[in-house]
DNA sequence: GTAATGTCTTTTATCGGGAAAAAACATTTT
DNA sequence: AAAATGTTTTTTCCCGATAAAAGACATTAC
């Protein structure tokens, strides 16, 4: 008989002084239960590690218990399934995001409120009692946040909120087209036989297909967006202007989120920048890609600074 | 009698489960001793705590120790000082830095040394065991530090360093150049009642003096460089911008610190260059504010790469 | 009545402890 | 002998607790 190994067997217990949640672990299983669906049998201990990127100890963790739920019949090499998983194998989806991702989500959500005005302070620990969870986590999530720009620390005291202002997407922008012009033109550089061409290539067929499909479809486009633009940015062989893209791809990310007015349309018409942005850097041009590129990026600027309310407006200093 | 507030006791107890050190009261009471050389009597409990950037509860602290040390006879309103501070008055200086400091110096001791390969993985527990602090301590120092590029964090896993190398330099000159270049065209558009100009004639003077007494005070243009960049980067009016200045100052500050090679020489070309780059920005003329920035940034450039060897880790002196 | 001092409360900084997850080591299987 | 599985050790993540430091409130002095 096998021993239940301790990383199963959290959240069930008595909710008592609980250290760390297993969400990598029950995040791992529901992919593995997925990954169930097409196959007969399951693949090495290590190869599963891989494949969900995770340790061995937590793929023993769901093969335990994919074992003890039937879904799996384990011994030692051979590991074959039983039975397609059903809804109920899965755990809650909420139940497998990070601390840090709740924590962010918490912290935006009060951010984008109402109420929000720049200079106002934030309290570590009202954040972590509100949220229910400890101070630690609030206060490594403030310092990894504060690189965004919107956050900042007074010495030995509180954080200061910056504000999602309008000044803040200027100063952004400002940078993202210095950052994506430069990458750009590097990327015009890269060798024939660079396997970027080949991403570009793919990207476009992508974007493509989701033009033909736009009225149903356009949802889709911001993680195309992302992918498009990062792939750009990696042409500048610079950590610095690869890591910007962190920044950027947060605030999109929120944007996309609370601002729908016109997404159709919006996106709509990105995709179709985006095929100009990509037809220019095949031909290899950097006249045509700095236009492009430039034409594309205004846009974008124009689109954030539409959703900022007037009202919030940064206090003179 | 007055009661000894509880952070003038601290260290002086059994150093057991102690959960703060009292850096910050004995950094302020150090530059308080300083203070007392001038005056006859010290002003009000506020005043104090804005001079020296503490709140009064340690300020309180300060005037409770410095009454009890002889040094100043404290009555309410009135706080006269009895005699002037001796040597044996002052707190050792290494009990005056904060743990970030403490744990930044010997992180980058450690990252400067022989053997700090690039792919070496960074070990929290280690590294806490090794400087005598807490796990949470160093966890919070690597996440404000990533933000230098020079590490890299493997999800929910190990640090990995990347390395002090020449691809890091080379990548930190290229922002740095394309930001301080955009910096000064906006320096000059400034109106010429903007208060920069007048920062700008002291620096030119204190360059001035420096040059002129460069043979004993080389050493000194380190601090004067700083502040002279950061105006220049202050008139982007870009926070990231700005912000990205924190990662300059900090290479260049270690840098200072272990290339001592040819630094009065470095130094003293340096200054020229300054007060060259200082005139064009006085003359207002875009074209010569590009020459003279460009010029010295490639010399800046020149500095730091040399103190690279190729395909080999940076040593100290 | 303003601005200081005196007192009390709240928040931040830091540690140690413990569960989750990773990593290392030992043993088997093919 | 290579690669898997089984077992043990180490490290990461996160919490609660506590002293330092800040901040708020109450009182007094000018």
């Amino acid at each position: 008989m096998r021993l239940k190994p301790a990383v199963a067997s959290a959240g069930e217990a008595t909710g008592q002084g609980m250290s760390k949640s297993n969400n990598v672990y029950k995040d791992a299983f529901n992919r593995c239960l997925r990954l169930l669906d097409e196959t007969k049998s399951l693949p090495s201990e290590p190869e599963l590690g891989t494949l969900l990127g995770v340790s061995r100890t937590t793929v023993r963790s769901i093969l335990s218990r994919m074992e003890e739920t039937g879904l799996i019949d384990w011994n030692k090499r051979n590991k074959t399934v039983l039975r397609a998983p059903r809804p109920e194998d899965f755990f809650p989806e909420e139940e497998t995001d990070s601390l840090a991702e709740i924590i962010e989500r918490s912290f935006m959500r009060r951010l984008l409120a109402e109420g929000a005005e720049a200079g106002m302070q934030i309290n570590e620990l009202e954040l972590a009692r509100e949220i229910g969870v400890g101070t630690t986590s609030v206060r490594e999530f403030l310092i990894r946040f504060s690189r965004f720009g919107l956050i900042e620390k007074r010495r030995n005291s509180h954080w200061v909120l910056k504000g999602f202002t309008r000044a803040f997407a200027l100063e952004l922008t400002e940078i993202r087209e210095m950052f994506e012009l430069r990458s750009a033109v590097a990327f015009v550089a890269l060798p024939e036989d660079s396997a970027v061409w080949v991403d570009l290539d793919m990207l476009e067929v992508q974007h493509r297909q989701l033009a033909s499909e736009i009225a149903t479809r356009f949802n889709e486009f911001s993680e195309l967006d992302e992918r498009f633009h990062r792939l750009i940015h990696r042409a500048s062989h610079n950590r610095f202007i690869v890591d910007f893209y962190d920044v950027i791809a947060m605030i999109f990310h929120y944007h996309y989120q609370w601002n729908k007015a016109e997404e159709r349309q919006r996106n709509e018409v990105a995709v179709q920048e985006h095929l100009a942005y990509i037809a220019a850097l095949k031909s290899r041009d950097p006249a045509k890609v700095d236009a492009a590129c430039r034409k594309h990026l205004k846009s974008a600027r124009q689109t954030l600074l539409s959703s900022i309310p007037e009202g919030r407006q940064a206090q003179p200093a």
